[in-house]
DNA sequence: GTCTATAGACTGATAGAC
DNA sequence: GTCTATCAGTCTATAGAC
């Protein structure tokens, strides 16, 4: 419950104006939504005069564009450096394992939201989102993941060759929904599993989302004869 | 044998004016989101006066729970039907395979989004897109989905004794998140990968989801030693 | 139960002084 | 670039006639 209330001391000081807005309204969507944050809210809680912000920005929706493009830039920028460094590792020419490039597409986001800086959080949060959103400011960032994921889809085809078209894609989008809802909202894996799990913690998120992943995209493509789904343990 | 209330008739006209405005709120909630509309949208849809929402349902956090309570009675009656059939199956306190577990939990949506009522599917829209909602009209629908959380988490906990509480929870949270996405937003997949993939076909959403949850929940629950990720092929 | 009319507050956006 | 003041429209909710 974000109150708009009184200027960070913070961010009111060293910062732009334009940073100023961007940092606030990133804390506001991410917490009530885009629809549910007014710029009079974001402006108040920024510090600064309501007027600055269409100003800096346009509009409310160009708000929301800019801060996109404040943050995917280095997101983006590194998922394909690390899959790159995969590529190299394994060799010109050869299947990069799918575990890497889980590591490779997972690493990034989760390692830059635990590196302290909460403005990359919260914009994960808002980034998350808007997988199961719609409406103009949705719609207008469908391009910006578009390389990204081109990249990554290639490379985890290729890693899994037994898969035929329409389980790989199947098995990919329900993927990134899982990646996304924990992105979200962080905090409700904490609460309900009772405090068995960290999201705070990077190490203990990425393990588990390669893990999950590795699992629900390798699995085999036909159904096994027998009966008991639980796949094999690990002796 | 003319009846006071018909149980099951066309849209506009031979509805209660009452129904005519959840009929309007799903359609406008499912493609919007709650924030994104108003009362006037809502009752300009159902046909009906501005004011009837508020005599009817009190106000529309009331028309936004009041969606929720037509709906989810036979949804989670139907779940949980499902999951006691699978346990008389298996017999008296043995562990109900994980395949099992899987389709209890995923049939019922499914099949009664496929059951060609538009309405449920639009409800199954507005209850995915819960998972990364916040507000009151997020909050208040938690204590909704608790018992089916309860049941379906305990079955799936005895049918994977491999996992350790930790890997549990995050795999079932991770995997809820997936189904989540899915409901949210079934066209996306559609256009995503290119007509591969068809979420109106509730027999292949199905299997898809089962084959999904199957590799996710029932992988190894520590890291293989080697590298190579993908797991064993069918062969 | 259904309607009209409206209260009271909030919205995004802009004009124009400084 | 930053401010005040304001426009023109929206919103939820309610009072009161019928």
């Amino acid at each position: 419950m974000p109150t708009p209330s009184t200027p960070r001391s913070d961010r009111s000081s060293s910062s732009t104006t334009k940073e100023k807005i961007l940092d606030a309204a990133e804390e506001l969507f991410s917490e009530l939504g885009y629809d549910a944050t007014s710029l009079r809210a974001v402006t108040k809680t920024a510090g600064v005069n309501l007027a600055a912000v269409n100003y800096h920005c346009g509009s409310k929706l160009g708000l929301f564009r800019a801060i996109f493009e404040r943050r995917i830039g280095p997101l983006n920028r590194e998922r394909l450096a690390a899959l790159e460094r995969a590529r190299e590792r394994v060799g010109e020419g050869k299947v990069i394992p799918l575990g890497e490039v889980l590591r490779a597409f997972f690493e990034a986001p989760v390692r830059m939201a635990a590196r302290e800086d909460p403005g990359f959080r919260r914009f994960l949060r808002i980034a998350g989102r808007m997988q199961s959103a719609s409406g103009d400011h949705a719609n207008a960032l469908v391009p910006v993941f578009a390389e990204v994921r081109e990249h990554f889809h290639a490379a985890l085809r290729a890693a899994l060759p037994h898969l035929d078209d329409r389980d790989f894609s199947w098995r990919l989008h329900l993927l990134i929904g899982a990646m996304c809802t924990l992105f979200a909202d962080p905090q409700r894996i904490a609460i309900l599993s009772q405090g068995h799990c960290d999201p705070e913690n990077p190490d203990e998120v990425l393990a588990q989302l390669i893990a999950f992943g590795k699992g629900a995209l390798g699995a085999p493509s036909k159904e096994p004869l027998d009966e008991d789904g639980a796949a094999e343990g690990p002796a």
